[in-house]
DNA sequence: CGGGACGTTGACGTTAATCAACTACCGTGG
DNA sequence: CCACGGTAGTTGATTAACGTCAACGTCCCG
């Protein structure tokens, strides 16, 4: 509670102490659910009338384009929350990307307790200043990197968040079609670049879905975008390819 | 049809009477200052003590990868505010495109006020859900249309912006740098689209830094990304030349 | 009149999408 | 238990999209 209170003058830094949901269940009490893979939470264009925090499980945010291409904005984990803001419809529909439970809060309770309550309102500062910031580094990585680069920068951001260390396995817990959707690029791209870092030595695959880094360094310069570093290797790759293989193994 | 659900979901769902600005100055004074093109507002990674509101000319948004690429993730207008939000620091640097007005908030007055004063809390939840709201189509243009279609895109944002109906000519402010390196191309690549919509008699370019939309339809559908009706156009597009000509000149 | 910033246009090369074949791994039912 | 089909992922060959390089035009300011 001293947290939160802290919360309320100075606005919290970049790491906040508690989630934007957990600080929302301090003051409200909403609907619990469970959503199997697939079905979806919240459909664009409609109207807003609950937020809904995710409890345990994935979340994808996602728009189609009228000839059938898919965008995922995001992926919501366990503490976000969907549907804050002034909105009176959903900007994007949601669906589970993997069996999720929810908590379902009515907008309206939100919107009054923003206004009296300081704990609300910090839950929506930061639920919204947190999408930001994630969404920064996104459109970044979008408009401005290579189809390789976009994955190794998605590979750190699943890492950051599992947040284990360095060293720790990471989970690739969407499908390479979700991964592709979100990062711009096709399946195939997806594949070739995992594998190719992993030719490189700097990550190994324990499976389709699991991954560990093994030079942290590297991955992140050429995430980064530092092709001075990258790109010649990334041009060596397949020359190399022997040579780098004593790496994984 | 499909238009119909596009016009509805990636707006903001009312248009809000004031901007944030103009609330923002009900509730609060800051200090006047002129920003010359090219100067700087605010730098990425420095400590952010103020909030500045955009009164008149237009700022962009950008970072820089290391090896030098930019990226400019948004350009605020006129009523634009930049700095809400719990961060300690900038998440990009900001630099004015052309002379601009802006007025300077002590950060601290914000965030204390949003608790109490409702007005300086809407500005905030405003400026934020704005934000947001632009960073929706932003990211699905850049994850998922194709060059020509996001300077489409780009170019009906302007169009919608200046607000001054269908068939009024709009300013290009930015330079073709600045387009390419928001839309994630390269300047020819911006100019050779704007051309071709030209010669497809979409738009007419009075001057490289003013168009009249001429056929809102076919370059509506084509933004967002309709490519049943925009690729086979496009293909033509070289071989039709002679033909298209006729609608510009 | 020269120099520089900005924009356009064409020729060419590279990146990544597309197309396609193939493997691995399920769960289901014969 | 293995055949079966369906989904997910990998990998290679080819092609389309767009970036790169380069030449040139235009406007503006000194």
């Amino acid at each position: 509670m001293d947290r939160l209170s802290n919360n309320k003058t100075g606005l919290s830094p970049q790491a906040p102490a508690l989630s934007a949901l957990s600080l929302l269940r301090g003051a409200l009490t909403g609907v619990a659910r469970t959503i199997a893979p697939g079905q979806n939470v919240s459909v664009e264009g409609a109207k807003r009338e609950t937020v809904i925090g995710v409890v345990s499980g994935l979340i994808r945010f996602f728009r189609m384009t009228p000839d059938g291409r898919r965008h995922i904005s995001r992926f919501v984990h366990a503490g976000g929350l969907i549907g804050v803001g002034m909105n009176i419809t959903y900007r994007n529909s949601a669906e589970a990307v993997t069996t999720s439970k929810i908590i379902v809060f009515r907008a309206k309770s939100i919107e009054a307790g923003a206004g009296e309550d300081p704990v609300i309102r910090n839950a929506v500062f930061q639920a919204l200043t947190e999408e930001l910031t994630a969404r920064d580094r996104t459109q970044l990585r979008l408009g401005r990197l290579l189809a390789d680069e976009r994955v190794a920068d998605f590979l750190l951001e699943l890492s950051d968040e599992a947040g284990d260390g360095v060293a720790a396995s990471s989970a690739i817990v969407m499908s390479r079609a979700d991964m592709a959707d979100h990062l711009g690029v096709t399946i195939e791209t997806v594949s070739r670049a995992l594998h190719r870092f992993q030719k490189l030595g700097w990550l190994r695959l324990t499976d389709a879905r699991h991954f560990t880094i093994l030079r942290s360094g590297a991955l992140r310069s050429f995430a980064s975008g530092d092709s001075d570093i990258a790109l010649p290797s990334y041009r060596l790759s397949h020359a190399n390819e022997r040579e780098a293989l004593q790496c994984a193994a």
